[in-house]
DNA sequence: TTTATACTACTTGTATACAAGTATACTCAT
DNA sequence: ATGAGTATACTTGTATACAAGTAGTATAAA
């Protein structure tokens, strides 16, 4: 089995099993793989060339991220929904909300020239029409909020959404540097709008941003779900 | 290994690797096993009279939760600090308001049925002295509550919270059921008002009950963190 | 005494082997 | 034709085997 969809060069020191466990979740999330499709351990083992051990790794994870279902007999796809995506958002706004409150309690001059860095590090991704690249900074951009106020439970809830939310966000990228290159305008200013808002901890203009960003994915969605069609077809979901 | 912390009978349908991760979890939390232990697989594995594949996948669930850390060489025990404590209950608090929020919007007689059920049963397992039979009945009530809104990664963050709260829950419990029995009609008198403040959608009494109990684990905090000590001595931890 | 090298006894990650259970389909009897 | 029962080809969970790598010690040389 061929052709990879999560790009190669974020796997350099993981293990077959996470391998196997991005590579899935990106065929997944795609539509490559349809709902519904049951997935046996023997069966991925051959066509990902390994033994049933990393396999068995991988099926565990994406369990655990909820876009597959363990049942008795083989492992069924559930993949992603529009409820299920307007839920991590939620999620999102959930925990950034309460970051946010933390943060503005802090001395935050380190983390604004973090996210600056960042922020330019996307523009360039866009200059070079790089969308995994940009993909990469947008997700470390979130994570990067997230893990400054030291919180391990909220870390943890982070680690668990991140997968799902990289290999979403990796899809619709790399959908709309071919043809929405208009788009990147707003995504870069609300990244910094952002960038203001903790900068002088005005939580109006975080709660702004956040939702400027839920629409901007809500807009993308309607795209993102023909295209996932056009890769294989059907699915009515929910 | 004998002398089993987690109740045998919570296990029954469970695999070998579940109930590893489960006795284990247990161990660490009430400090039996010292934190900055470092746990081999194939040593636990004979502990336990099990083979590795089992451990392992243990070891993966309890590194997903913190309390341990994966390193090259072996797994080092981290266990449940203040601080980790209180992440939780911010992690709940969190949760469970967004949770509310929907509930209010929702038709919920059937709900306060079914917490008022689990609410008996909290009161027959205090009659009984089933120290047990009362966490499990307490981890169900916020269970139900937070899975009523059909959320699945709200769920999902449970899930992942779970394991650790209930064994927590019921440490703590099995201390406070030999001597500090006055506790519990504070802590039902708590949850009727959760469940009130359901039936009224009344957010004020909601967070209020929230924060008592919040308060009520603060409180237990030093009698757990001594218990603890008694257990096995030392680790000042933070 | 100190330093460098090699060795030993561990560690994990992956592959394979085996056991127990389940769904499908087929056969045989009615 | 239909139904009971059985064979078969799958499935997963656990155990074991093997390979590669690491830490720490012991040994030997200066």
């Amino acid at each position: 089995m061929s052709d990879f969809l999560y790009p190669i060069k974020w796997l350099s020191k993981a293990s077959t099993g996470d391998r196997v466990a991005h590579e899935l979740r990106m065929r997944i999330i795609s539509g490559k793989i349809e709902q519904g499709t049951v997935l046996s351990e023997n069966k991925l083992a051959t066509d990902f060339s390994v033994s049933r051990s990393p396999v068995r790794d991988a099926l565990k994870v994406l369990a655990a991220e909820r876009i597959i279902r363990l049942e008795r007999m083989g492992a069924v796809v559930v993949g992603l929904s529009e409820k299920d995506i307007r839920e991590i958002y939620d999620v999102r706004l959930l925990i950034e909300t309460f970051v946010f409150e933390r943060i503005v309690r802090m001395e935050r001059h380190e983390l604004v020239r973090e996210l600056s860095k960042i922020l330019e590090m996307m523009k360039v991704a866009i200059k070079f029409n790089d969308a995994d690249e940009f993909s990469y900074q947008d997700v470390l951009f979130h994570e990067t909020i997230i893990r400054s106020i030291d919180h391990s439970y909220v870390s943890m809830i982070w680690q668990n959404l991140k997968p799902v939310m990289e290999s979403f966000i990796l899809l619709s990228m790399r959908t709309r540097f071919e043809g929405q290159m208009e788009d990147f305008d707003r995504i870069i200013a609300n990244h910094a709008l952002y960038i203001e808002a903790i900068e002088t901890g005005d939580r109006e203009r975080m709660v702004t941003s956040l939702h400027q960003n839920f629409d901007d994915v809500q807009e993308v969605e309607d795209l993102w779900q023909s295209q996932q069609m056009m890769t294989k077809g059907v699915e009515p979901h929910d």
